[in-house]
DNA sequence: CGTAAGAGGCCTACGCCTCTTACGGTGCTGTAGT
């Protein structure tokens, strides 16, 4: 079957099974490549119909199709969506099911009759789970959610960065990662810890149009609060308020009520029937604002949200744009405002600055090293007297820094002759410094954007790698300019050609290599691999001849 | 890193400052006990 015989026979499936009478340019070149064995990354809005670039093939495909998901709540609703659909049925295998439907979901796939299995990363970490799936010699190997590799998989689930390893045992079927953000950091971190070959790349541009981007700076606490409650109480729902804390949460929906809106806290504190209730009722308008932690939105596909508050900086303009980008999906007018006090960084800061056990580490490459044969992940944690959890996390940056592989089908660990436990612990440990100071910079990103003296839409665009040309009139900064003609001449020099242009590889004296991200009037921000994020002064980077081409 | 709440000092007022301490986000899982 040629390309366009195989374009065709995709357009049919898409109709007559799933009643889609037509395929996006990107969905189709998608679904291409996994139908040519390419391995597909994905980087497109929620509700451009991500999931039909793995529905759509699987019909086509021999085999069942894996899905990783992040949450048992969200493969819950992909499978009762697929149900309802002609397309063929979906299981999910998770903890919050009784044994019974998993073993009839485990069936079903066996015996043909369900091609979609949708499951989380640490069941893929499970053997049991692992051997079961490879005897059914999957077709596609699908992740969710993509960017939940980057944002998790370091820390709070590692398992997440164990997924190559589990598609690599499932016979390595082509790997789907589909994601609506991720700047190239993110991206990195999919391709390697997913294992993903010569990916080919499918993105629709960042851009949402019709969300209008504002910043209001507070110096102090009590005023921002009130500013936030006040505007929040006026704007028209329905609208989501992110706050950092689940304190802050309840406290602004409660203030909220007591101004007569409809408005509801929610957060990972509360009970799971709590939280579904609440979840539901926004989709259907009630209640109308939910004053939400991060714990609210994946999954959520609400076309009318009218806009996302922020009543204090989240940790990265990733995160800040996943959580903005769940407004104004209609296409239609939105606001995105964040109201930002520069104190509220140090939170973040706080969250992401975990600490690291050198001893243990130094334990387990000590233990390591005197074994003769590799081991597996839980009985390494046993034998160092470790949580299974915490040697995971250990054991994954030791492999990070070379010191450690991870051998075969049974995902044993080894230690790499030569090296000494104490050398093993350092490189470890400048992994993880490594991370930090990668951390801490996206943290600044989220500042340069709170603080960024030209177009807003510019700077956010810039930070995923997308180039708008010029200002874009829809943020307060265009806003704001426009109304002083005297700044007229505030049209970044973004369009000159020049040097440190966008994606430009450069070489920086302390910081080494980096890729030029985006340019704004007299500064450049580059994205260094060692440092992360660095904005630098052209003037100051031409006196000092700071920057060379790579 | 920043904030809130509580403790203690002042040296005699029932208030004001300083210091200390605790707290802060995201979800899976498997198991014990109702």
């Amino acid at each position: 079957m040629d390309e366009r015989e195989r374009g065709a026979e995709l357009r049919r499936v898409a109709r007559e099974r799933f009643g889609w009478s037509d395929l996006g340019a990107e969905q189709a070149e998608a679904m291409q490549g996994l139908l040519d064995g390419r391995d597909v990354l994905v980087v497109m809005p929620t509700g451009s119909g991500k999931s039909a670039i793995y529905q759509v093939p699987t019909v086509l495909l021999g085999g069942p199709t894996v899905v990783v998901s992040p949450l048992i709540a969200l493969q819950r609703d992909q499978v009762t969506g697929l149900r309802d659909s002609e397309a063929p049925d979906a299981v999910a295998v998770n903890s919050a099911q009784s044994q019974s439907v998993t073993d009839e979901g485990w069936q079903a796939v066996e015996d043909g009759d369900a091609e979609y299995l949708f499951l989380s990363p640490e069941q893929l970490a499970r053997k049991d789970v692992l051997e079961r799936l490879s005897e059914l010699r999957p077709s596609l190997f699908v992740v969710d959610e993509a960017h939940c590799v980057s944002a998790w998989g370091h820390d709070f689930r590692p398992d997440y960065l164990t997924l190559g390893e589990a598609a690599e045992r499932l016979g390595r079927p082509p790997v789907l990662a589909l994601t609506a953000t991720a700047a190239a950091p993110v991206r990195e971190d999919i391709v390697e810890h997913l294992h993903m070959r010569d990916p080919r790349l499918v993105t629709t541009g960042t851009d949402r149009p019709a969300i209008q981007l504002t910043v209001h700076t507070y110096t102090d606490d009590p005023s921002k609060r009130e500013a936030v409650s006040r505007w929040t109480a006026a704007a028209p729902a329905p609208g989501i308020l992110y706050t950092a804390t689940r304190k802050d949460a309840e406290a602004y929906a409660e203030r909220l009520r007591a101004d007569g809106v409809d408005a509801e806290a929610y957060h990972a504190g509360l009970k799971a029937a709590d939280r579904r209730r609440i979840q539901d009722g926004f989709m259907e308008g009630a209640p109308a604002v939910v004053v939400a932690t991060s714990a609210f939105g994946m999954g959520i596909d609400k076309p009318d949200v009218r806009f996302v508050a922020h009543a204090s900086v989240p940790e990265s303009l990733d995160s800040y744009y996943q959580e903005v980008g769940r407004a104004g999906r209609d296409g239609k007018a939105a606001d995105a405002v964040l109201f930002y006090r520069p104190e509220d960084l140090g939170l973040q800061k706080f969250l992401t600055s975990k600490s690291l056990d050198g001893d243990a580490l130094r334990r387990i490459m000590g233990m390591l090293l005197e074994q003769d044969a590799p081991l597996s992940r839980s009985r390494t944690a046993e034998l160092c007297g470790l949580s299974r959890r915490k040697a995971g996390d250990l054991l994954n940056l030791l492999e990070e820094g070379g010191a450690v592989v991870v051998e075969g089908r049974r995902r044993a660990v080894r230690a790499v002759p030569g090296w000494s436990a104490g050398d093993a612990a350092k490189a470890a440990e400048e992994v993880f410094e490594r991370r930090r100071r990668i951390d801490r910079s996206r943290i600044e990103m989220m500042r340069g954007y709170a603080e960024t003296p030209s177009c807003r839409r510019q700077y956010l665009l810039g930070y995923f790698g997308d180039q708008l040309d010029s200002p874009c009139g829809r943020c307060d900064v265009c806003e704001r300019l426009d109304d002083e003609p005297a700044a007229s001449d505030h049209a970044p020099s973004g369009g000159d050609a020049g040097p440190y242009e966008p994606n430009e590889r450069v070489q920086h004296a302390d910081w080494g290599a980096g890729t030029v991200m985006h340019r704004e009037d007299d500064r450049v921000t580059v994205l260094f691999e060692q440092v992360g994020y660095k904005t630098l002064s052209l003037s100051a980077v031409e006196e000092g001849d700071l920057l060379t081409g790579a």
